[in-house]
DNA sequence: CGATATTGATCTGAAAACATATCATCATTC
DNA sequence: GAATGATGATATGTTTTCAGATCAATATCG
């Protein structure tokens, strides 16, 4: 169970935010504070981001990255399940200036 | 606000966790596949992990990464209020969130 | 057709996450 | 007080994420 399938599933979670929210990989990355090269890796699960890039990203898709006990899990999906893919309301693309270096 | 507030954040979560599973960082550290001083720097908020090793992280200790759109993390959390995390029974007592319809 | 936009891909180099080893601190317990 | 166990912390070296630049493939459109 390589942990290549996290990475495709969360790259294709990223990747239905991102067409549902109509905005490219330019502009996520920029919205996100990395290179578009990197958000690439990123959506097609190529490479693994850092927890606080993946945080990053989420949050420029209108995503926020949660701890779910695992028995709770089934209840979170349920409600993540019926408005799923809703197409999405007010988000609002933050210039987020973060990452330090 | 800088992003050692997230890391910060995912630390405690962790950590609570960890208390409340009773195990020790070796533990944790040994089960998610890491070395400890690997797991204390995340658990301290020190260093940021990767995705993956998060994951494997919250998994050791009985927890889901997952992503949620940001309209719906009110009730999530309010899933998550009562009693998160610890001795969990097969399915939780749910306080009926008096949300209205 | 030619121009533009979006995405896929590769390369170089720097920064950060990793392992491993070692030592310190602070309890607890014998 | 000495021994044990858990945690905090530092140092060295390897691996991987990251930026930035560049080029290719595939649309879409005037």
């Amino acid at each position: 169970m390589p942990e290549t399938d996290s990475l495709h599933t969360i790259g294709a979670q990223l990747r239905r935010a991102r067409l549902a929210a109509e905005l490219t990989q330019e502009q996520v990355a920029e919205l996100a504070g990395i290179s578009r090269p990197r958000y690439r890796d990123i959506e097609t699960g190529a490479a693994a981001a850092r927890a606080t890039t993946l945080m990053n990203v989420a949050r420029a898709l209108g995503l926020e990255m949660m701890l779910i006990p695992q028995f709770l899990v089934p209840a979170v999906d349920a409600l993540l399940s019926p408005e799923a893919g809703e197409d999405a309301p007010a988000f609002a693309p933050q210039p987020e200036p973060d990452d330090e270096r």
